[in-house]
RNA sequence: GGGUCGUUAGCUCAGUUGGUUUAGAGCGCUGCUUUGACAGAGCAGAGGUCACUGGUUCGAAUCCAGUACGACCCACCA
């Protein structure tokens, strides 16, 4: 068989998704079996694989594939999330460039138009993440709008209505003027910007006085129903209880003295407008204020305001700034830095505004999610974090004083309808609602409350629709079909999952509420672990967004680099919690990676690394001799400290240290197996090898690549296949699993590979040829190299060097070197010159000497001697003989010099 | 204003309860090698008073306090 010069993951990746697919390896169906559960964050239906995707779900993957290549039954649920808001604005951008509006359509046709696109593009993402290589079980793909689903959210909604846990009313919100919706507060995206304040002064009803305040949005001059000062305030004290003209209006507004007010701030009067900010609105009904609302949903100026009716607020402000400046009502404009809330979603700038909602009671919630997390205070419960940090923001978020009720109603088409209904005529604040899962059960509620005679013509559904995290919090139970007690099985078996991977930005949005509704509706937390990634960032440090455009693509990442060199350098980069800068230049016209990224690339020389060890195994002809004392000594090495190294991989796993793991993987096979393994059992040239060496090395490379595979499922599949006949795929291949392991035959070995270095470091430096074979001493004639014939031989064939003697004192010609306590000759030929030889001992010498100094000091100094425990003394005196040890023998070599 | 995390080699980062030969890796850099798995390579090397100042301790990159700088979160912002 002739293998090709370089891996090439075009030719194998594709070719074994789909032979996994095939064999359905990725499904999962309850059995007898340990259960190993991870469900999806599911990826907006609209959605396309950015980085964040890809660092997140080559965990999820790993994790996977671990448990199901360790004997369980691993069930990674795929799916997507309907994301409300962010796809209606698509959807809403998509008919404008048709030029239709929302408002052309009716809420059937808008909807028709919606799921039209998600059909077209709602799969999208679940075929890029096949590409990555996830191993999901697509038979349990789930999407939050799909029936089942539905259903769960209207039985959540319904329940908690009758739990008292749900209301209605009129509140301060959030409002997103072009998407027409409110906002919860974790959708406003608050950014410090410049903007003008505006100095207006207020006539005194009465009187010659003006009082001056300062403002950043004067056109909400016509809502003003007061002007406030502090209650101390000796400046304004005389004033309370008069009235001022409201500029810009014919009305006057009472003065009122309100300890809200910051003295210090501006002129110390503050002019309150109770419908458009959330402050004023408190001040409002302490002083029983009216509520003069004078915005549109759209953000133009309303009737109510007499003036600048229907001009957008953002130009009503220029206005109203030069009409009071006409006025002679502005005293002065400064350049003031103010923080502005803008929407997630739609980038519109956020505006306070009186709407109705209904709303989620959090303080209960909230509690249950923090009971899950902690035990007295600390860290501890049945859900665990990783990295334990971010216990800390999490109590931030959910700690009693800090949660606030969760605004769940939004006006818009693209979601869950809220199961709601209202009798026909009634509106705002006072309206019934009856809650039930159908207008027909709502309408036995309504009869009961209003009377016999309605029908059903009597009712009108709520027009809002649900937030879409009040579908995302219920995704660990409702992708089971958990509300039905019908799957309580399938439930109990696959609940709480072990794992949810996630980066910690969306912490309160999605982990909080998750336990919240575990808690509630399965007396569980929905998971047992929550693995944090950091958030992935580009070289400045910026988060990587679609708008900085400063992501890469990742597809061409992958198609560039391979699934499992994409793989590779994204998990090298995240240390668990830590956000990653992760410098993948992409070309700026044609999107294509640029070969400098450094980590990926990284990965796409492991893999061809490995491709090239198989190309070795595989050309080597046998012959069926023994195998000789060299190959025995290094397959019993190389297998032990494989031992060694399965051992640390598994502590690994256990920790969530995943790119620890990798690590070590990366540098075993790299260092201990191709380049000390291989080269130890290498046959010379063209000759053969012993069949049972050959049959080892396959044996041992066969378990390394099984290890591996989870971090990179594709190469490793390749080269399992490659490297012998099989009759299972690695993709189901039991791990390898760790025996005993002999610590002083891997130190015997390192022993050998520390003097073959040295050797050839004095080569290197001498600028001798490696083919050159040199006699070699050492002055320890109890020395393994000397009394293991084995070991011996392998010095000789790693270093090139000639039997190995015994000496007791240098032989000219020879440089020196100390490995150990032991000391070494190499006979260097005539024509090399030993000038500078004297310089590097003395270098060395020195160097030495200053460490037997400070290891003195410490064994001298009474108090360690009597407090340190007698391990660490005894270890302290070793490393002093040892030390003194060196010292002298090159002292020695000095002398000699 | 409250809080979290960080500061270790040119870059990106490890360093797990304080003690393992007076700090490690990858990449980059430098030198040498090079028809024999791999130049997408091999071998070797240079490079760090562990941000600063105090403290605790026999012993501190590691624990404590403070300072500086950086990133981020929450609240407020007339």
């Amino acid at each position: 068989m002739l293998l090709a010069k370089h891996y090439d993951p075009n030719t194998t990746e594709a070719r074994w998704y789909a032979h996994w697919l095939e064999k359905d390896y990725f499904t999962s169906v309850p059995d007898e079996r340990e259960a190993f559960t991870i469900v999806i964050p599911p990826p907006n239906v609209t959605g396309v694989l950015h980085m964040g995707h890809l660092l997140n779900n080559t965990v999820q993957d790993i994790l996977i594939r671990h448990a199901r290549k360790s004997g369980k039954n691993a069930c990674w649920v795929p799916g997507t999330d309907h994301a409300s808001i962010a796809t209606e604005a698509k959807v809403v951008k998509r008919l404008r460039e048709r030029g239709i509006k929302k408002s052309d359509l009716t809420r059937e046709e808008f909807l028709a138009e919606a799921f039209e696109w998600k059909e077209e593009f709602g799969g999208i993402i679940l075929i890029q993440l096949q590409r990555l290589g996830a191993s999901c079980d697509w038979s349990r793909t789930r999407f939050t709008m799909e029936p089942s689903l539905s259903e769960a959210v209207t039985k959540v909604f319904v329940d908690l209505f009758n739990k008292g846990k749900l209301y209605r009313g009129l509140r301060m919100t959030n409002w997103d003027p072009e998407a027409q919706t409110v906002l919860s507060n974790e959708e406003v995206i608050h950014t410090d910007e410049r903007r003008p304040l505006y100095y207006v002064r207020y006539k005194v009803e009465g009187s010659d006085e003006y009082l001056t305040i300062a403002t950043v949005r004067p056109e909400t001059i016509m809502g003003d129903s007061a002007v406030a000062v502090h209650p101390e305030d000796d400046r304004y004290r005389h004033l309370v209880g008069k009235r001022v003209h409201v500029p810009l209006t014919d009305r006057t507004a009472p003065i009122i003295a309100d300890d809200y007010v910051d003295r210090e701030f501006g002129t110390g009067a503050l002019k309150i407008t109770p419908a458009h900010d959330v402050n004023d609105n408190e001040v409002g009904k302490r002083h029983d204020l009216e509520v003069i609302d004078i915005l549109n949903a759209d953000g133009t100026i309303a009737a109510a305001a007499g003036i600048f009716v229907g001009v957008d607020r953002e130009r009503a402000r220029k206005l109203a700034a030069r009409q009071l400046e006409a006025d002679g009502a502005l005293v002065k404009v400064e350049d003031y830095g103010t923080s502005v809330g803008r929407s997630e979603r739609t980038g519109a700038v956020v505006e306070p505004r009186l709407t109705l909602q209904w709303f989620v009671k959090m303080d209960d919630f909230a509690a249950k999610a923090m009971a899950g997390v902690e035990r007295d205070g600390n860290p501890g419960g049945e859900t665990e974090f990783h990295p334990p940090h971010f216990f800390n923001m999490f109590r931030q978020w959910v700690g009693p004083d800090r949660v606030r009720d969760w605004c769940i109603s939004r006006q818009l088409w693209w979601g869950h309808r809220i199961p709601a209904w209202f009798a026909k005529g009634t509106d705002g604040e006072d309206a019934q609602p009856f809650v039930a899962p159908t207008v027909g059960e709502a309408l036995v509620l309504a009869k009961a409350a209003l009377g016999g005679h309605l029908t059903l013509a009597d009712l009108q559904q709520d027009e809002d629709v649900l937030d879409t995290w009040f579908s995302s919090w219920l995704w660990p139970i409702s992708v089971f079909d958990g509300f039905d007690p019908a799957n309580k099985a399938e439930l109990d078996y696959y609940y709480p999952t072990d794992v949810v991977v996630t980066a910690w930005d969306i912490i309160y949005l999605w982990i909080a509420r998750m336990m919240m509704a575990g808690e509630e509706y399965t007396g569980e937390m929905p998971f047992k672990h929550v693995y944090w990634t950091g958030m992935v960032r580009d070289a400045q440090k910026r988060k990587m967004s679609k708008s900085l455009g400063n992501s890469p693509d990742a597809l061409a990442l992958i198609d560039a680099y391979g699934a499992d060199g994409v793989r590779y350098g994204m998990l090298s980069a995240a240390s668990a919690g830590g956000d990653i800068i992760f410098d993948a230049p992409i070309d700026p016209k044609t999107k294509q990676a640029l070969d400098e990224s450094q980590l990926c690339n990284q990965g796409k020389m492991f893999c061809n690394k490995m491709w090239n060890a198989l190309k070795l195994i595989d050309m080597w002809e046998t012959n069926n001799a023994p195998a000789g004392a060299v190959e025995g000594l290094a397959i019993d090495w190389i297998k032990q400290k494989m031992s060694l190294t399965l051992k640390q991989v598994e502590a690994d796993y256990a920790s969530f240290r995943l790119n620890d793991a990798l690590g070590s993987l990366y540098s075993f096979i790299w260092g201990d197996f191709c380049s000390w393994f291989l080269e130890m059992i290498k046959p010379e040239y063209q000759q053969p090898i012993s069949d049972e060496v050959k049959a080892a090395a396959i044996e041992i490379y066969s378990d390394l690549v099984n290890v591996l595979h989870p971090f990179m499922p594709f190469v490793t599949e390749e080269i399992w296949h490659q490297l012998a006949e099989r009759d299972v795929d690695l993709c189901v291949a039991p791990l390898p699993v760790a025996s005993s392991f002999d610590e002083s035959l891997i130190a015997r070995v390192e022993a050998v590979k520390d003097i073959v270095s040295r050797v050839r470091e004095q080569r290197s430096s001498k600028g001798l040829s490696p083919r050159e074979l040199l006699p070699i001493a050492t002055t320890n004639p109890a020395h393994a190299v000397v009394t293991d014939a084995g070991l011996a031989e392998m010095l000789q064939k790693m270093a090139n060097v000639s039997e190995v003697a015994f000496a007791k004192t240098e032989p000219a010609g020879a440089v020196s070197f100390v490995v150990g306590t032991d000391k070494f000759f190499l006979t260097l030929p005539e024509t090399v010159d030993l000038g500078a030889e004297r310089e590097r001992i003395e270098k060395e010498l020195a160097h030495q000497r200053g460490f037997v100094i400070s290891i003195e000091k410490k064994l001298t100094n009474e108090r360690f001697v009597s407090n340190a425990p007698e391990a660490v003394i005894a270890v302290e005196r070793k490393k002093l003989s040892d030390g003194q040890a060196r010292v002298a023998a090159l002292e020695e070599s000095l002398a000699m010099c």
